[in-house]
DNA sequence: TTGAAAGCGATACCAA
DNA sequence: TTGGTATCGCTTTCAA
């Protein structure tokens, strides 16, 4: 293309220079070579230019699950925090696969990426990102720790929602006994949370409901076979229950439901506040952990990270969207 | 790299075929080459590769919103139809917003794309395509047709989808009016399947109920609001809705709970079929589309226009999944 | 079987 | 202010 831009008695370094660094070039000259740029359609090669520059403007996007909502909306955070500086996205999934988290890590290593903004596969290890390392390629962890990594981490505060839950349902609505529903069983976001849930049912003199504690996917149905299951044994129901999150939130009331089981019987506040748990029956009460902020903050890691500059940037603090599922009254209908 | 590759006596040609091309390397050569890359954390890049090679594998995917599980489940589709050939996904969120989707097209451009999977955005025109199309760059729709464009489309049956929701409606339940409810009213979509809904209502004498048959954005909130507003207002009730979307019917069926309207006074069959719509409450009686498989053959539409292939596969077709919200009787409860 | 050299499309240095 | 030329990392003839 360059060739065919100085079929107008230029050369190609002239062109080059007059398509992008304004001074050192004839106001003229400029005006011509763009003009005639234009009229010939050409567009620069981005390979060639990363090639000839070691620039790099690509970030690498790995998530286990992009059907997620809560990591869709991160991910379009992510996107709003980079587009201003012409960053691209490549996106993959894992499936919560460590061999296709590999590849796909291999490959991102390959193109050369500026940066990784990595929510792990089940089960990853500092051996996986050896890789990353070893081609300097920062990486930003997004709410799954990875065990004996000191890569930088942007989570949700573990420790902060379950206090603004139990806070609610044990000081506001005077809940004696309680369970922490759902979560992936060995995943960090679960372990740290039955950690803060434990302590806090401790010291606060809190009955834990083992039953009603056990881990679970994130997938409403499974989160509701798992609900009936207990619903129809003999289990005792707690007062109140934190659920890991809105899906499996969905699940859980939807078993309540089928079993005449109201807020007052059983509170339930979730985390996530995803914007369906406004419209459920009842409407979940959720701990908002404001993913998009959380997909934008990392984003603005990395680039730090990127130019070396220290992060500064806080995430948004979690806070209670109050609705029916805890007791807390109707939701507010917005009709016109 | 490769400079010190050759460290061990051979040069960059030599290495570069022992890594590939298995003949023409004595195979003794081979391993030693190999197993010294491997040893030296050899990667190759590939924007050079490309840049020499001319090769494309990167695959841009466009679409306005990937918070919507069918978007999403679509982009997975795809990743999953792509995957063999080590072809790579480039995301690109546009917000519906034309500008957003100018810039992203052009820098997939750039990027020297091998193709591109566009669901484009609202008000999309062929001159917006101008820039792909000079570029010869494949491009296969989802969804959304754009006028003026004879580029290839993968879609719902938008007319299968009307029919079975029809069918059911009117032969099994016996619905006399029907109201088709939401959807954005330019978009291809809704435009699409307004017409055969009308066409099918004319010929079965079954009344449209207009008032029940405005378009609305594709969120729950803004459903709800808008049923809200008709319930309240003196609109007479339909026999029966088909609702654009799940996440659309699910702010219907909230705002119908609200007002204690039963499904048997008024039922509801939604469109998508998402994980959610088993769980809600009522569940909610969907037409599924196999999003995933949507993708799927979308990505493998644009492979076999990549390759210069015919295409053959075709996309699954649309069922209907009865549940509550069209009276079909009470949801399928799984417990173990 | 291996090596030398050209070239992919751009940038950047140094002269002119 | 412009042009010549080396270079980025790799592949690919063509000879040796």
């Amino acid at each position: 293309m360059q060739t065919v831009a100085d079929a107008l008695g230029l050369s190609r370094a002239t062109v080059s220079l007059a398509l992008r660094d304004a001074s050192k070039i004839a106001e003229e000259t400029r005006l011509r070579v763009q003009a005639e740029a234009a009229r010939l359609g050409y567009i620069p090669n981005r390979n060639a230019v990363r090639l000839r520059t070691q620039q790099r403007n690509v970030i690498g996007l790995v998530v286990p699950d992009i059907t997620n909502p809560v990591v869709a909306e991160a991910a379009i955070g992510m996107q709003m925090g980079l587009e201003d500086r012409s960053m691209i996205v490549l996106l993959s999934n894992t499936f919560d696969d460590l061999t296709m988290q590999r590849h796909v890590l291999r490959q991102l290593v390959e193109e050369q990426v500026a940066g990784v903004l990595l929510l792990p596969a089940l089960g990853t290890t500092a051996v996986e990102l050896e890789r990353l390392r070893a081609a300097r390629i920062p990486v930003v962890l997004l709410n799954r720790a990875v065990p004996e990594s000191d890569l930088p981490i942007v989570h949700v505060l573990d420790a902060e929602i379950v206090g603004i839950a139990f806070e609610h349902l044990v000081v506001e609505h005077g809940a004696q006994s309680l369970g922490y529903f759902g979560g992936i069983g060995d995943a960090g976001p679960r372990i740290q949370r039955m950690e803060s849930f434990s302590r806090l049912c401790a010291a606060e003199d809190v009955r834990v409901m083992e039953a009603w504690s056990a881990p679970s996917p994130s997938s409403a149905i499974a989160a509701r076979e798992l609900a009936h299951r207990l619903l129809g044994s003999a289990e005792p129901l707690p007062d109140a229950l934190i659920v890991h999150n809105d899906i499996i939130a969905i699940g859980v009331l939807r078993a309540l439901n089928e079993f005449s089981i109201s807020p007052s019987e059983l509170r339930v506040v979730s985390i996530d506040d995803v914007e369906l748990a406004s419209i459920t029956t009842p409407s979940l009460s959720s701990v908002s952990i404001h993913p998009r902020d959380l997909g934008r903050t990392a984003g603005h890691r990395l680039l730090a990270a990127l130019s070396g500059e220290v992060f500064d940037g806080a995430l948004e603090a979690p806070s209670l969207a109050r609705r029916e599922s805890c007791g807390c009254g109707s939701a507010p209908v917005a009709v016109g």
